[in-house]
RNA sequence: GGCUAGGUGGCAGAGUGGUUAUGCAGCGGCCUGCAAAGCCGUGUACGCCGGUUCGAUUCCGACCCUAGCCUCCA
């Protein structure tokens, strides 16, 4: 089916809905933008990688056989900077932070992607591409030893982000940099400063640009022209019209048939940033939530629309996701084929853009049929409609979990619960016991005290189940 | 100022030219020793003003408001 794809999506290029059409049939190449790593990841970065994660999962449940590349940013003035204030070495903290970023990913459910190119290992293919910039008369060597781009040698600048050059230069801040001819022109290769990282090139000692790296490091692995590239909004300009520029300038090829852009995770209707400070860390937040309650979260919004955080919104997230897994208890943990039609309305909604919030409102009609069904006493659809929940779930990286052990809170937040289970079994036992022989003021007295240590007692016909709520 | 996204019921958040999103919270009922969970029922929503139309929240235009980008940022 994939040459004959239903799928649409957003293309930031043109700022339209369109039909996907790879560029060779039944493949599909795609670069995303990821981590400058000098610091822990907090929930705008957890978005881009669970929303990226959940597009490489659907077009491969849609049977594209997809490259997805992933860079890491491993040398930036922000990393120098940091290192230097830590008194660690560059390496050491890349490395550091690399590993923070794979432990945080994999708490969140984010695959890895099929590549993950450092910038410092494609040096060589950085000032090859700048080398074939000078040549085209695209690039030029300003009075520091800069190498810079020179913006208005591209007449097609600024056709991803909508904007005029003479608007650019009209709204562009003070310039320091006197060795810029035009204030639009970015750097491409930094001279070296002394204590700071370099690699030999044709221009002098020095390090890369961080825009030329995205552009070298996707064209390397990809080829010159794929499918799809991404990233956060904020990276539509300058950063991806800068690639654009790169891209096209250096190999006269086309580059990016689509770009996408996932909305800003906000808090107080403000962008959550490092430079408002207002941010909160992948590692902060999962303290107080499991990770699949975060990854809930992200997913219950569609990806371009902005993402308000809140602690409300996360119980909210919470709350809803519990219900999922309530459908789910003391049934089979397998996957299996969904009902034609859950299947049809799930993939039509991830085919139009990748809603997940529409696809999650399907997971949740699910979930109320197997209710449904276990009040009707049909056990064999209650156990069909779980094992279409769980397969369904999969493509967003949802309900893998034990749902026991997801309602007891093992997988629910990484801190320890207030009354460990062994605690709470004791407890039930004796409220059975009273329960036994009708003495229901100590029955309830320990249910009050379970509820203290955030245990709820649900009493069934076939016993008493409990979780924390 | 230029450019880009948005403005939906108490909250979160989809969608649609005329008929129920969904979840949470609320209310009534069933169930329960009482609860919880579950089930059933229940909500006057679509920024403002014009226009097109038999009919617009949905299409078109103006306006207001919010956020983002124009400097590093997912």
């Amino acid at each position: 089916m994939s040459e004959e794809s239903q799928i649409r999506l957003h293309n930031s290029l043109g700022g339209r809905k369109e039909r996907f059409v790879p560029i060779e049939p039944g493949k599909v190449r795609m670069y995303v933008c990821g981590i400058t790593v000098y610091d822990y990841l907090h929930l705008g970065h957890a978005r881009m990688l669970v929303v990226f994660d959940v597009i490489a999962r659907h077009l491969r449940d849609r049977g594209f056989d997809l490259t997805y590349v992933r860079n890491i940013t491993d040398i930036d003035d922000k990393i120098i900077k940091r290192a230097s204030e830590n008194g660690e070495t560059i390496g050491a903290l890349t490395e550091r932070f690399i590993e923070a970023m794979d432990e945080d990913c994999a708490a969140l459910g984010v695959l890895k992607p099929d590549s993950e190119p450092r910038a410092t290992h494609y040096i060589d293919a950085i000032i090859a591409m700048i080398d074939a910039l000078v040549e085209k008369g695209l690039a030029y060597q300003g009075d520091n030893g800069d190498v810079y781009y020179s913006v208005s040698a591209y007449s097609d600048y600024g056709k991803l982000s909508g904007k005029q050059q003479e608007d650019l230069r009209a709204g562009a801040r003070v310039e320091v940099d006197e060795a810029k001819r035009d204030p639009l022109d970015f750097v491409l290769w930094k001279s070296s400063r002394a204590g700071e990282p370099s690699w030999p090139s044709p221009w002098g000692d020095g390090r890369p640009g961080w825009h030329i790296e995205c552009s070298a490091m996707s064209t390397s692995i990809l080829g010159e022209h794929f499918d799809i590239h991404g990233g956060g909004m904020d990276l539509k300009f300058p950063h991806h019209e800068n690639e654009i520029a790169q891209s096209c300038g250096a190999t006269g090829a086309a580059f990016v048939n689509y770009w996408m852009h996932n909305g800003f995770v906000r808090v107080d209707e403000e962008k959550m940033s490092k430079s408002l400070g207002n941010f909160f860390t992948v590692r902060e937040v999962l303290k107080k939530f499991a990770p699949e309650v975060v990854r809930y979260f992200i997913l219950s919004s569609h990806y371009r629309s902005p993402l308000n955080y809140s602690e409300d919104n996360l119980v909210q997230a919470r709350n809803a996701l519990e219900k999922l897994y309530l459908a789910l208890r003391d049934l089979p943990g397998e996957q299996s084929a969904p009902d034609a039609d859950h299947a049809r309305r799930f993939r039509k909604a991830m085919d139009d853009d990748f809603n997940s919030a529409e696809a999650i409102a399907v997971l949740k009609e699910i979930a109320g049929e197997i209710n449904q069904a276990r009040a009707d006493g049909d056990a064999a659809k209650a156990r069909r409609l779980a094992g279409g929940l769980r397969r369904l779930g999969a493509v967003l990286g949802l309900l893998g979990e034990d749902a026991d052990a997801f309602l007891k809170g093992a997988a629910r937040t990484s801190g320890a619960p207030a009354m460990d289970d062994a605690d709470v079994e004791a407890l039930l036992a004796e409220r059975n016991a009273a329960r036994d022989r009708r003495d229901w003021a100590a029955s309830d007295r320990i249910r009050d005290q379970l509820a203290e240590a955030g245990v709820i007692l649900e009493d069934g016909p076939g016993g008493t189940t409990w979780r924390r709520g």
